[in-house]
RNA sequence: GGGCGCAUAGCUCAGCGGAAGAGCACCUGCCUUACAAGCAGGGGGUCGCAGGUUCGAACCCUGCUGCGCCCACCA
């Protein structure tokens, strides 16, 4: 070896440790102040704000690769020349906290009530100060850049007085009312809950058929809830229904209670149905409260917030699962039951907090009348404002915002945004705005309940960023460029700061494009979940893997609106993807590779040199429009793909070549391999932020990666060269051709085997021999062959033959078998082929380039099959 | 009860009108001077089933089957 061999690498240590340097290289990306936002900047905005997680949350994979994707969109934008605003925050979680802490609570034996308000609220403050916002420190770990100096939290004074501000113009707008109607109302939580909240399910149940009246005015209602009997105000039978019309009008006797009660016609009802006949029970069934409505019938509330029976009896004080056998038993002494009980599977709503099942119930409640603001929110998708990724998913949205009931905004909780209104003594009801003071005196008091968590993450986009203030802030990051989440919390969130910000932003949309990912599953497609045992934990794999092959394993399995199914194997190949990296980067510092200097004229470079420079070019601009079209996962394969199949596996091997030669090359080489890894470090920056910003400060000597030029941008690259393309490709396609001949042929790699090379389709490449020969190890002749194998490779510029000297080692057998097999590719090519050109309707329709290539096919496998015939008539016997 | 989506290599998924792809797994040979967390080579698929449109279908249409998801105030 000359003094021009490739040397030892010498500047960076062996291997990656990420646990020793991430943590180090976070705290000076935040120190710098690389993640601040400058709202006084000349430079266009990308903002995003972060879905804040719950307070009570801790990280798992979906918020992973939420973050890296987030992450990712960030750092690019950022690269190329935005003011980058990525505002993180918490939400305050209303029921969900509320409950973690009545555990606590439970836990010393106490309730909220031996508390009371206010010092449980005191309470669950002194929670979120010790055991809160864990997320948080999650976060840093896995790199996410975001501007901590904005960070901010639901129930912040400021964020209250959006909340406020917010309600006070809702109802200003007679946008939100108050009214008395059928609810979803948890008896575990005590709350009300608004429809999506409520999660159905096929749930068991019994359909017992109870005989109302008797003799001829006798009426048979089925139900699976027999308990609400008691609270029935009527039976309603369809107006068109003759074996029930001499009933209508009428009275009968509801059993158990000794009340009488009407037959009443409503369309409603299903003639069809059982048997034609509904009980009415209008304060504990929605359809029979419009039903009551209609007819002006009593409402007769039978249950207390716990669900347990307040009617005045042997029931009283029973929970509705105990009352329910309990009236059933009763009404079989009476001989009402008629039909026996019989299994009946119906959709059963339950809490979505704590599973329990729902009980409808006539309350009083606060409303947002969803009509207008929904109809805005779908407008502003449909003409284009924001778009939705993948598109697919929109036409979900507007279902959701074309039908949506009204909201229920109170709960009757104790953590949250306090409803700011004021009742008076003699029945006055006043809305105070956050500038203005509530009324004072004797008998007003507030409203005690408190708004939907949703409310207040409906206003995320413009209440972390000063609103109702005109804010600097608010001028320049508003609204958001995008919005990533999952696509669960389409209709939770989404749809919600459309409508609401919408609204409050006089009609600017609160995004401009929403970015809806999948869920994260295992690895045989199942939900995680802790009661499977199969939850992968993002920092058990930033322990084991580093923080960059997590989100790299995330990344690489985005697709828009598809779900992931994620295994650890994925994670150890993105960690072999970086320690691929890693070496790739160590061997060219090694080898004295030079970033940021002025590349040579093209005529100074190899082709080699313009094939990779030219294909790095595609590279950048792929990579920009995929991730412009929120394309993940696409954007990491065709990186992944590159870094590894083309810089590594191909212009590295290459790059040793010329490395050797004349001192000239050498340091054009030196150049371009310093370019090379330059520019793919700064691709592969926003996904693998800690080890590309590790590599590339030693490579460059730069300052920062975070803070670089994205390459479009910042580095020259030359034009694509076809005529190096083409030459490399062949380069490639021989090496290929004579390594499997080797491995055929039973050659050890390491075996240098002395060959000829000719051909009109070797000429083409000639002045690639030495690489050639250095990646395919081949020695040159010394003498005459004892004995040879040739092996024939087909080329843009023709055939290319390569003679082997096998010194008798050859192995027929083998040779034979495969030169069979490629004969028969090419006899099955040359059929395939004939066939669609002796189509003359094919020939007809066809477009020419189609029919060329079929033509260039069918011609090269006819070469194909007479040259492998000959070579096996030449083979020894 | 409505609506949507998916069925492609052993597994997880790309491809969505003109020669069946990737990662992992598998087989063979290699510690070849960046990397064994690696290198080189290889096997493996009537693209769910049945029809149709087309010169040509994994890709478009229809039906079927099997999964999955969302929405839903029929007792």
């Amino acid at each position: 070896m000359t003094e021009n061999a490739p040397q030892q690498p010498t500047e960076l240590p062996n291997a990656w440790n990420p646990a020793e340097e991430e943590a180090g290289l976070y705290e000076r990306w935040v120190s710098a102040g690389y993640f601040t936002a400058d709202a006084e900047s000349d430079k266009p905005p990308f903002t995003i704000v972060l879905p804040p997680p719950n307070v009570t949350g801790s990280l798992h994979m979906g918020h992973a690769l939420n973050h890296t994707l987030m992450d990712a969109l960030t750092r690019w934008r950022r690269m190329q020349g935005y003011e980058v605003l990525w505002l993180p925050g918490m939400d305050h979680a209303g029921i969900a906290t509320q409950n973690v802490v009545e555990r606590e609570l439970a836990g010393e034996g106490l309730s909220r009530h031996d508390l009371g308000r206010e010092r449980f609220v005191e309470r669950v403050w002194d929670w979120k100060a010790t055991y809160g916002g864990k997320i948080l420190d999650q976060m840093r770990r896995l790199g996410d850049g975001v501007d901590w100096s904005r960070e901010r939290f639901t129930m912040d004074e400021n964020l209250s007085r959006a909340v406020r501000a917010m309600f006070k113009k809702l109802y200003d707008d007679g946008l939100v009312y108050r009214a008395e109607r059928i609810i979803n109302w948890c008896p575990r939580c005590q709350t009300a809950l608004s429809d999506i909240e409520v999660e159905h399910s096929d749930d068991d149940g019994e359909l017992v058929s109870i005989r109302y009246g008797e003799g001829d005015t006798a009426i048979v209602v089925a139900t699976t809830r027999a308990e609400t009997m008691l609270g029935d105000t009527a039976v309603a039978v369809h107006p068109g229904d003759e074996r029930y019309a001499h009933l209508i009008g009428t009275e009968v006797e509801l059993p158990l209670t000794g009340r009488r009660i009407p037959v009443v016609a409503d369309e409603h009802v299903d003639p069809e149905f059982g048997t034609g006949a509904v009980k009415v029970t209008p304060a504990h069934d929605p359809n029979d409260f419009e039903i009551g409505r209609r007819h002006d019938l009593p409402m007769l509330t039978i249950m207390d917030e716990r669900a347990a029976i307040t009617v005045a009896g042997p029931f009283e004080g029973m929970d509705r699962f105990e009352a329910r056998p309990a009236v059933v038993a009763a009404l079989r002494e009476q001989g009402r039951i008629v039909a026996e009980k019989r299994p009946y599977v119906h959709a059963v709503g339950h809490c979505s907090r704590c599973d329990t099942v729902v009980e409808p119930r006539l309350s009083l409640q606060w409303w947002v009348k969803v009509e207008p603001l929904a109809r805005a929110a779908g407008e502003a998708v449909r003409d284009g404002r924001t778009t939705v990724h993948p598109q697919e998913l929109a036409k979900r949205y507007f279902d959701w915002v074309d039908n949506m009931h009204d909201w229920t905004i109170s709960r009757q909780l104790w953590w949250g945004h306090r409803i700011p209104v004021w009742y008076g003594p003699d029945g006055e009801m006043v809305c105070v705005g956050p500038d203005e003071q509530p009324p004072a005196g004797e008998g007003w008091y507030q409203d005690p309940d408190v708004l939907d968590t949703w409310f207040s993450s409906g206003l995320w986009p413009f209440s972390t960023m000063g609103w109702p203030e005109r804010t600097a802030d608010l001028a320049k990051f508003y609204p958001t460029s995008v919005l990533s989440t999952g696509y669960d919390i389409l209709f939770f969130w989404v749809a919600r700061m459309m409508m609401l910000g919408l609204h409050a932003m006089d009609g600017v949309q609160p995004f401009d494009h929403i970015y809806l990912h999948g869920l994260i599953r295992d690895a045989s497609g199942k939900k995680m979940s802790k009661s499977r045992g199969n939850v992968i934990d993002p920092l058990d794999w930033m322990d084991r893997f580093g923080a960059d092959a997590t989100r790299f394993t995330l990344a690489r399995g985005a697709n828009p609106g598809t779900d992931m199914a994620l295994a650890e194997e994925w994670a150890a190949g993105s960690r072999n993807f970086c320690t691929k990296l890693w070496n790739a980067t160590r061997f060219a510092i090694g080898n004295g590779a030079v970033a940021g200097r002025q590349l040579p004229d093209a005529a100074e470079l190899t082709e080699a040199d313009r094939w990779i420079l030219g294909r790095l070019r595609t590279v950048v601009s792929e990579v920009d429009s995929l991730l412009a079209e929120f394309q993940f996962a696409k954007a990491t394969n065709v990186l992944y793909h590159f870094t590894w199949d083309e810089l590594c596996d191909w212009y590295l091997e290459l790059a040793k070549v010329q490395l050797t030669e004349d001192s000239a090359a050498a340091e054009n080489t030196r150049v371009v391999l310093g370019q090379a890894l330059d520019t793919v470090l700064r691709l592969l920056h926003p996904f693998i932020p800690f080890i590309t910003e590790r590599l590339w400060t030693t490579l460059t000597g730069g300052e920062s990666l975070v803070v670089a030029e994205w390459p479009a941008g910042a580095l020259a690259l030359p034009a694509v060269d076809e005529v190096a393309d083409s030459r490399i490709a062949d380069v490639q396609k021989l090496v290929t051709e004579i390594r499997r001949f080797r491995s055929d042929q039973g050659l050890k790699p390491g075996q240098r085997v002395a060959t000829t090379l000719s051909g009109e389709g070797f000429a083409a490449i000639e002045g690639h021999e030495a690489a050639i020969r250095a990646l395919a190890r081949l020695s040159d002749p010394s003498a005459a062959f004892a004995s040879t194998a040739s092996l024939d490779v087909a080329l843009s510029g023709g055939v290319a033959t390569v003679e082997v000297d096998t010194s008798g080692t050859i192995d027929v057998a083998a040779e034979r078998k495969r030169l069979q097999k490629d004969l028969a590719a090419a006899e099955k090519e040359l059929k395939q082929t004939e066939g669609k050109l002796g189509n003359q309707a094919f020939l007809d329709k066809a477009p020419a380039d189609v029919v060329d290539k079929i033509r260039v096919r069918r011609d090269t496998a006819a070469a194909d099959i007479e040259r492998i015939t000959g070579r096996l008539a030449g083979l020894p016997s």
